[in-house]
DNA sequence: GTTATCTATATAAGTATTTATATAGTAATA
DNA sequence: TATTACTATATAAATACTTATATAGATAAC
């Protein structure tokens, strides 16, 4: 169960569930994801249990913020799960499910649509993780081995973003290729 | 929602919840993950929903087994999610969430050592990956590209699994090194 | 000036998943 | 013959997650 642990991590300082969901969407997209309606509960779970504490802010719109801070309890949660063996289930891929049974479908042309269609996917999130990378590099002399240390191991999490979504996009080429061999296709 | 479906593609021929277990955890296991306890209930489900049927079945072992096959209604659902959007959310990637906090942990020692047990567990699913792939090409003459249609789509996923995996282990190493430079471990 | 969009929090209802537990037969092991 | 291990199904309770919906202030577009 990460999600509460990841809540811990981002709430060093004061942050609004709002504001949270943005960070997932954003640095934590590549490998999370949450729903904002799944924040709200689980920050005050954390400050039910005394893990986290809140306090009103003021908002330039809208209504006023609720912004959480993790508890010197929280701090501790937190070191014990970065402490812990790394987590490797659950693991679900749904469109890696769709690829094994593709099979049934026997239509070619569609199973090459679903590939390019992945493909594409693929190809916008390295893009995306790339400019990302660019800017932070442009903006940072220290990019990457002399930054701050959390700046540090949070800029291995992008290069694994990177890594991984890379290897997918070869991946999905070879298969598009393949199909397109084994069945006669452009 | 993916489990159902992935229920619709096993079930072409008559399967028991115990042995769709085993092949979550051999053939699925890189990229899906099911507790047995929740298989019986799903597959109840597709039952009731006219999606499979289900036949008492002789066991060698133990109480009689329970076979489950896909409906005519069953299959038509299984392409309708083949010929639907490739599935990309929701990705929760437990060990990449740790490393994104590792930072705050302030042990570089400890860090190093979930980083090279992480690097022991990705180790070890690429050798049984690999091993897979070794025994289904000396199995099998037409492996990779003469497989018939249904495992050559499987044997996709494998190369996906071993590209992935792959990928995850240079990063590790990577990782590894970064890290020892920068605090002079060894 | 009305609509759309963004900020911001929240809850209800439904679904999915995990953990714990129960049952029971068979076979090998000690 | 007692214990352990494997096959096999099942349910209850708890937790996690998704989808839908409600509220409301502020600002920008039309």
């Amino acid at each position: 169960m990460s999600l509460p642990h990841i809540l811990l991590g981002l709430i060093a300082e004061p942050m609004s569930g709002y504001a949270i969901k943005q960070e997932f969407d954003t640095k934590l997209g590549h490998f999370w994801f949450a729903e904002l309606s799944q924040l709200y509960p689980a920050l005050k779970k954390l400050e039910a249990d005394g893990l986290a504490e809140s306090t009103a802010g003021p908002s330039s719109k809208g209504p006023p913020k609720k912004l959480y801070r993790r508890t010197d309890a929280g701090r501790e949660e937190l070191l014990r799960w970065l402490a812990s063996e790394p987590g490797v289930l659950p693991i679900r891929h749904p469109y890696l499910a769709q690829v094994f049974f593709l099979g049934a479908s026997k239509n070619p042309a569609s199973t090459l649509a679903f590939f390019r269609e992945l493909k594409q996917r693929l190809v916008a999130t390295v893009q995306r993780l790339n400019a990302v990378e660019a800017g932070w590099a442009s903006e940072d002399p220290r990019y990457p081995d002399e930054l701050p240390e959390d700046e540090f191991y949070v800029q291995m999490t992008l290069t694994a973003g990177l890594a991984v979504h890379t290897a997918y996009c070869a991946w999905c080429d070879d298969c598009i290729a393949r199909i397109q061999r084994r069945f006669s296709l452009a």
